[in-house]
DNA sequence: CTCGTTGCAAATCGTTTGCATCGTC
DNA sequence: GACGATGCAAACGATTTGCAACGAG
């Protein structure tokens, strides 16, 4: 089964998102994706966007990261690994913890459940944000 | 500072969205919120429910559960815990893992932030669906 | 011809906002 | 009289969907 599912296929504007999330090597948002993709694909429509995130998350080569903030953002960084965002300036960075995979376990064995995946998010303030607060005195 | 910055109150509108969702022992939308609170307060209005929830999660009586499917859920339970979301059923149940504590510190110390929360879900099959799966041979 | 892909625009859905009103101090 | 709390409806932003056109096998 490599690509047979009805006749998917990796078209170029599919090709062209891809690309757009791997050229940031950061983490766009839908919008984002489109705008980039455009510079590719001139005439990439939105639903177009969507759909292929879809189908790239599908198959694989895209992850997504629901985040509560609206909008959804997508990553071309496959491997496990969680994020950290900035209360304050938004910023958003990857890190790995391998206590992380053993809360995969852990959770699986207290709940039960089979655990397809573990997203952990800290929310908390960046480096640069807490500096900047301890100079202008009080957050 | 008690409850004069501005002149903010537990009103009865406010309060029985808090009740509505302590009744549930549950996770409620904004949604399932309104159609409770509305058996104590009949004319409550959307906006309000809204409101209160901001208020009474300001004021550390509720907390917000943003996942990615759009709606935001609302938890009358305040202590630190984890939550994981059946893929099949949409169950979603509480746990909690100490290993979550370690994982706030070693993201703390990797990331160099200042964590002020670290939100886990674990995404699975919880054991029922796992069941049914099974019986009904393939998922 | 058939089926998957696309564009476009309208439709949804959850949440927020603007505005006038109401109640309490 | 002032300010916070509310209701109502319109506004919004993100995502999905309906539908006709397109294109490769």
């Amino acid at each position: 089964m490599s690509q047979m599912a009805g006749t998917l296929s990796m078209t170029p504007r599919r090709r062209a998102v891809l690309e757009a999330v791997r050229d940031s090597k950061g983490h766009l948002s839908a919008s984002d994706i489109w705008e980039r993709a455009r510079s590719m694909e001139p005439k990439i429509s939105f639903a177009t966007v969507y759909n292929a995130v879809h189908y790239l998350c599908n198959a694989g080569l895209l992850l997504e990261i629901p985040f509560g903030d609206g909008a959804s953002l997508y990553d071309a960084r496959m491997d496990r690994h969680d994020h950290a965002v900035c209360t304050d300036c938004g910023l958003l960075i990857d890190f790995h913890s391998d206590v992380a995979d053993t809360v995969a376990v852990e959770a699986a064995r207290i709940t039960g459940f089979e655990a397809a995946e573990v997203r952990i998010v800290l929310t908390g303030v960046c480096p640069k944000c807490r500096a900047a607060s301890l100079n202008g005195r009080v957050a």
